[in-house]
DNA sequence: TTGTAGGCGTTATCAC
DNA sequence: GTGATAACGCCTACAA
């Protein structure tokens, strides 16, 4: 049995010569601890064989060193970083900022951690994406526009990885809104209550959720028979609201009944606009609805009508899905959340018609 | 020189059995370009003496072979990942998610990547550190409290950081701002233009920004002579905003002239609640000012009369100087920002005094 | 400029 | 349960 003073025969004695100090590594603690070094190894390992004597040796020699194990070189064996990539349109995080604290917290529990891609513009992705190859990341979470070609190279790529909040075909893992079937409940509702001349405010135009909200609203109106509604565009932020609006009032003789815009931030630009440039009372004068559920809709200067979207219940099933791909492939699945009506005080809403 | 159909004498022909497919790498490209695998890494690496013909020799191979460079494997040799860890704390995202943007657009504008840790308090971070130092980052962004101890670990184990928008010593690289100063000159100035009776809304107590900017404007007020402010907890939240409106109401028998909030958010809940529940008129019955210069404080409903943080300004400069220290460790620094008064409509502001 | 050889720090395999 | 030994995929002298 080796003594505690065996020579360190895999280790100059002291600095190697490289910049910074040497670091300490599992040989270190070995010959600390007079056990192999693949002894060590098997002792930061959850469920490997070792005896509680070598374990106890082991650990103390760890602690006394400081030695952690180097993420690397476990990496490259393992093929496992515990990283996970995600890809965030920047607009998403300034109107749920929540997603990007709830997605790390939930990961961190589970211990991966997670490695944020921001992209100004929807269709920055393919750079992110070449970025992404490199760094060994066990898989990714995208909440942006991803073509087919970027889904052929994930699956070639043998990369887990899965939509957030973005349509989905069946092939694709996905946690997903939909949010054409809210749009469409949404004009349902506000035509029960009486609203016949619509406006409508777009989004940005590379946002599909944008899309299919706004898609929802005129089909349902289509069919409810109602006149076609103004439609003047929109980039989701609140300034862009603010210019919806007065293009609303100037473009048509008589106020529209309703202002449905394709997100929360420039719902809010419009109220502000119409209550303060232009005097009108919402909803008296004019009803104005949003989409998001974001935190400010619901102050009380507003009290928004808007379909709320379940970010935490989502952030979580993404967690789960993911460490679900992690564990062991099962088939594509989807999970569908449903937007959340919000009855606030901006627009009358009736029964679903 | 060696053919091109030279046997892949370091390879398998094919899968190695290994669980999933064999990856691609540079010996793959090597033997199809027919040249050594140093040759090949060479190609990848920017500033390295490779001939013309073999750059594009390799570089086709690359293309077809579908190569792409294992930052793992390159971290173990370099000890550079090119990963930067950034700590944030939760609420510093969702009142400021352009910090989140703003960090990661500049660190892939240089080739890195932000590996993202949210703490639910600021006293998380042992648990946090803990897990950092297994992922072989470059160094770290810490926008949340940090200890003697803490900051010793970094230093003992040489990894770059620096404090973002925190308080420190002279030890250490931080980019800040002056909330005390900043805290000082508003309260002058609400002072200066009549006001005499304050009420303060705290933010949590581990919050150091908080603290600062408190006792800036306790010191400032007493200097002035003026009356000891009334102050009432608050943590930063909308709702907590508008709780501290109404204890502010309850417990004094006349109304403050004006109430600081130590953040935008619980200003505007301040706002609401005394204009909706209270049917008060601000600023003519009551000023209110907030902190931060958030995205929402400049929406018409508000015009917040607050202290405008330069997040992106700060962000850039975290991210120049993170560069620096990769490059070559200089002495510590500290580059300081001042807070901009803005001055809106819910405070009137004099000169400073 | 190019190739050879050794190392980076860990996990995995297989005898013992 | 334990210890040699071979990967893992790349970088970096050093020699040619």
């Amino acid at each position: 049995m080796p003594t505690l003073t065996a020579p360190a025969i895999h280790l100059p004695p002291d600095d190697s010569g490289r910049r910074g100090t040497r670091r300490v590594t599992s040989y270190d603690v070995a010959n600390v601890a007079g056990v192999s070094q693949s002894a060590v190894s098997r002792c930061f390992k959850p469920g490997a064989s070792v005896s509680k004597a070598t374990y106890q040796r082991v650990m103390q020699a760890a602690r006394e060193l400081d030695y952690i194990p180097n993420a690397a070189a476990r990496s490259l064996c393992t093929r496992r970083s515990n990283l996970v990539a995600v890809i965030l349109w920047e607009q998403a995080i300034l109107s749920h900022p929540g997603i990007v604290t709830e997605l790390t917290q939930q990961f961190a529990r589970r211990g991966m951690r997670a490695v944020l891609f921001t992209l100004a513009s929807e269709a920055d992705i393919d750079g992110t994406l070449a970025a992404l190859w490199q760094h060994q990341v066990d898989g990714a979470i995208v909440a942006a526009r991803l073509g087919e070609a970027h889904i052929a190279e994930f699956t070639r790529r043998a990369l887990p990885f899965l939509l957030f909040n973005r349509p989905a075909g069946h092939e694709v893992n996905a946690v997903a809104c939909d949010h054409y079937a809210a749009a469409r409940t949404l004009a349902a509702r506000l035509a029960s209550a009486g609203h016949k001349r619509f406006a409508l405010v777009s989004g940005p135009a590379d946002s599909s959720v944008a899309q299919e909200r706004l898609r929802g609203v005129c089909e349902r109106l289509a069919e409810l028979g109602l006149p076609r509604p103004l439609v003047v565009a929109g980039n989701f932020d609140y300034a862009s609201g603010a210019r919806a609006m007065r293009e609303i009032r100037a473009r048509s003789e008589a106020l529209p009944d309703v202002v449905v815009c394709t997100n929360d931030m420039m719902a809010i630009g419009c109220i502000d606009t119409a209550r303060t440039e232009f005097g009108l009372s919402v909803p008296c004068d004019l009803s104005v609805t949003g989409f998001d559920g974001s935190a400010s809709s619901g102050w009380l200067s507003y009290n928004l009508t808007t379909m709320r979207l379940p970010i935490a219940e989502m952030a979580l099933a993404a967690a789960e899905m993911f460490a679900g791909l992690m564990a062991g492939g099962a088939a594509p699945q989807q999970r569908l959340f449903s937007p959340v009506v919000v009855d606030g005080t901006t627009a009358r809403l009736g029964p679903a018609a």
